[in-house]
DNA sequence: CGCTTACGTTTACGTCGTATAGGGATGGCA
DNA sequence: TGCCATCCCTATACGACGTAAACGTAAGCG
């Protein structure tokens, strides 16, 4: 048992004066933070209750399964993502000024938690958009708002919508993926684990394969995004600049 | 048991004629399928086993684990995607034609396996380049080799590569967000699950769930694909267009 | 003080991935 | 033909998982 001390029957009530009651916010950082240092599959109801001294079961006030628990951890993310946008500057100059600093922060964010963000993928794929966590709809929000606001009509602003997202966490994914494969290893071409590519049959891959290694950083996904948003003001669409 | 009749102790090997023998193809494309019909929840050993009429732990034969049984998975669909890209032309007219074929396969071939995509997110976060399946290697040396061909130098193309990848997958895993709350709803409006999106606090959202729900479709694919390439051709780097 | 409600624990069940050992058919060689 | 090695699948078992149900026990109220 994760008793605290001596050999009494199991932990006190009293106990939980230590750390404080179990709420929400507690459960989800934990999580958060577990699944940050030890990645996704180290999180299990069991492994999180010990991590907060408790036992699984008791979670289950805070969420109603595993399943809202990783909904948990993506709200979580949206959450730090809406902090991280009231950080800095309040209003934007422009809508485009607007995507920038939303798809920015979405990076940082991110990256920060590069072992969260399959969760991003697959739980946005497992639940249909009234049904996600709030401050992803918030954000979805935020973002609409933004663009009608800039003369956008419902169609426009929906197409731009969905090809921000698309490059967005498009981006992020590719951006995320591991390219090394022996992290001990010093020397550039083992460190990548060229020598898994036949020379013969992956001979572009192969010399290409330490160029991709690099990351596009912020600039790339500002450039991508530059390109895209131009196809709908360049293009057909009716959009002011203010 | 899973015998096939009669009281026996277990089932016969002379029962294998029945089916044939194990092979990965048969294990890799029994999974695939029952993922495609009941979701990549329902895929474990022994369901998958009995699928094949086999016990669980005769699949490890075949896939080292079961993570491997994943990547196996992304395998099986990135050669789906070859046949796809054999099946029509043969070489393209220039190099942004090869790659809108090549999306346009991927596209298919990812609707075609809706509950399958996940996968792509996951594993290829999981795995590093140097191991990824042999098809996905494959695929990557292809687009590759056709942007060198094209007069792209190792950076450029490899920047184009990766900005390729992005926006197919996130293009991809955007259209397949489920939209619709509750399918067995006529009314469009309780069909989205609206009465969940607060008219107060979210209202640019609901009056554009609407639209955001709506395929943006191969179109919007090629036209996202074109905006971003249009950045490699107009912008600083050099490349020829046969 | 006693009662209610909220919270955490205990116990238990079925399923999961998979280590390990065994058995029965198969194919090569004498 | 008979024997043995090899391959393929089964049998059994273990620990971990998600979670239903029932049970304390502490906290806050009158």
């Amino acid at each position: 048992m994760a008793n605290g001390s001596g050999t009494g029957p199991a932990r006190r009530a009293s106990d939980r004066g230590r750390y404080g009651r179990l709420n929400r916010e507690r459960v989800l950082s934990a999580a958060l933070a577990l699944v940050d240092r030890e990645g996704l599959s180290a999180l299990s109801m069991r492994r999180l209750g010990a991590e907060l001294n408790v036992e699984a079961m008791a979670l289950y006030r805070y969420a109603a399964s595993k399943d809202a628990l990783l909904d948990g951890l993506v709200e979580a993310l949206y959450l730090e993502l809406e902090e991280q946008l009231a950080a800095d500057a309040g209003e934007d100059a422009d809508w485009r000024a607007g995507l920038h600093r939303f798809a920015r922060a979405t990076y940082d964010v991110c990256l920060a938690h590069p072992q969260a963000v399959p969760l991003l993928a697959t739980r946005l794929l497992a639940v249909p958009l009234a049904r996600r966590p709030a401050a992803v709809l918030r954000d979805h929000e935020r973002v609409l708002a933004l663009l009608r606001k800039a003369g956008f009509d419902e169609a426009t602003a929906s197409a731009v919508f969905r090809a921000f997202t698309a490059w967005l966490h498009g981006y992020v994914s590719v951006e995320l993926r591991p390219m090394v494969d022996n992290p001990d290893e010093t020397d550039p071409a083992f460190r990548l684990g060229l020598h898994r590519l036949s020379a013969k049959e992956l001979p572009t891959l192969r010399e290409t394969a330490a160029a991709l290694a690099e990351r596009g950083g912020p600039e790339g996904l500002a450039a991508g995004l530059d390109a895209l948003l131009d196809r709908f003001t360049n293009g057909s669409a009716s959009a002011a600049s203010g």
